[in-house]
DNA sequence: AATTCGGGGAG
DNA sequence: CTCCCAGAATT
């Protein structure tokens, strides 16, 4: 089928990649210093995130927050501000599990060792062997998305790279030609797969140092890979959101502690697409009284992974109804807003109203 | 093994 | 629109 057998081209990969890596690698900010605590921070970031998203955040966050005992003992309401549009909140949650971890039960160093690392919360597989390897020099792969469709694309596998025995089993392969330099080695395979062999079908292997090993190329069916599980269709679901303005300050409300956007703060909204008359009912129950007429802003669409939310938005100025006991809301002015509440990227669309108003 | 966690950029 | 991203935790 192939002249050269699997084992004979995967190891001829770190000795091309590595001589790339070093004309080729980008320059960013967690690179020039990989201290384990930087590396961390980084790697938790990256998960699932795009490296242009992560870089803002990641200096504002390492300014915020310079050691792991500055992490361990950060309010909540400060770590989700950090996070705030970055999306997967219950990442910071952990990392931050993680540190008083670290705290109480490795002396306040974190761990040089796999196993460790991979106790920690939020850190699995492939994060426990990027810290180990990038910020240890541990040899252990690191094997992400990135690696799962170049290793895909250069033996021409056609597996399904959702299906965890396949990751595991080039978890292995990898593990078999881990180079002298492994952190370098494994950042050199997702680094080619962040800017060369990218996705979609648009790789550019004119530009890619394994192109005469590459068998997807050789065949010319580079584009059908890797081989993936279709997604499953989002629900769409229709909401009423509320502009409250009381005073120069608007209306929020805390998400459930657990679920989607769990414990970040929204504007006061509810299911379905409710008419003038409706809102106003359920403006009472919430201890609201409305000044003037309830005005329609624009529209909002916010697509997450599994659900699809359809926003319709009413604006009000509001008068609180001082027998109301009603705890559910919170008023805030538009300092508090900017300073210490974190609002997802869902209500990004109604931002600058916010803004104008306030 | 399948689902659920965000958000943005590219085709 | 669809797909993907330096994945992990939960069910």
């Amino acid at each position: 089928m192939w002249k050269e057998t699997d084992e004979e081209i995967l190891q001829q990969i770190p000795e091309k990649l590595l001589k790339w890596y070093d004309q080729n690698a980008r320059i960013l900010p967690w690179r020039e210093n990989p201290q384990p605590y930087r590396v961390w921070v980084s790697e938790i970031m990256l998960q699932q995130t795009r490296v242009e998203a992560v870089k803002p955040y990641f200096e504002r966050f390492l300014k915020a927050l310079p050691t792991v005992e500055d992490l361990a003992q950060a309010p909540e309401e400060q770590l989700l501000k950090l996070w705030e549009g970055l999306g997967y909140y219950n990442r910071v949650r952990n990392l931050q599990r993680g540190a008083r971890a670290v705290m109480a039960e490795h002396g306040g160093v974190i761990p040089a060792s796999f196993e460790a690392l991979k106790k920690l919360p939020g850190i699995g597989d492939y994060t426990a062997g990027a810290i180990g390897s990038i910020a240890f020099q541990i040899p252990v792969p690191a094997v992400d998305g990135n690696v799962l469709r170049v290793i895909s694309r250069v033996l021409y596998r056609r597996d399904n790279i959702l299906d965890a025995k396949v990751k595991r089993r080039i978890e292995g392969e990898i593990k078999e030609i881990l180079p002298e330099r492994t952190g370098d080695f494994n950042q050199s395979l997702m680094e080619l797969g962040a800017t060369v062999c990218l996705p979609n079908g648009a790789p550019k292997c004119n530009e890619c140092p394994l192109q005469e090993l590459c068998r997807a190329h050789l065949v010319g069916d580079e584009e059908s890979l890797p081989v993936k599980t279709k997604a499953k269709k989002r629900k769409i679901e229709q909401r009423t959101v509320f502009l409250l303005v009381c005073d120069g300050k608007i209306a929020l409300r805390k998400r459930p502690e657990k679920g989607l956007l769990a414990g970040l703060w929204e504007l006061p909204s509810q299911e379905g697409m409710l008419g003038c008359a409706e809102a106003g009912k359920l403006l009472q129950t919430w201890g609201v009284r409305t000044l003037g007429e309830l005005q329609k802003q624009t529209d909002a669409k916010h697509i997450f992974s599994h659900v699809e939310w359809h926003m319709t938005c009413w604006y009000v100025e509001a008068a609180l109804d001082p027998d109301a006991d009603v705890k559910e809301l919170i008023w805030v002015s538009r300092k508090e807003l900017d300073q210490d509440v974190a609002l997802p990227a869902a209500f990004k669309t109604y931002r600058k109203v916010i803004e104008k108003i306030l």
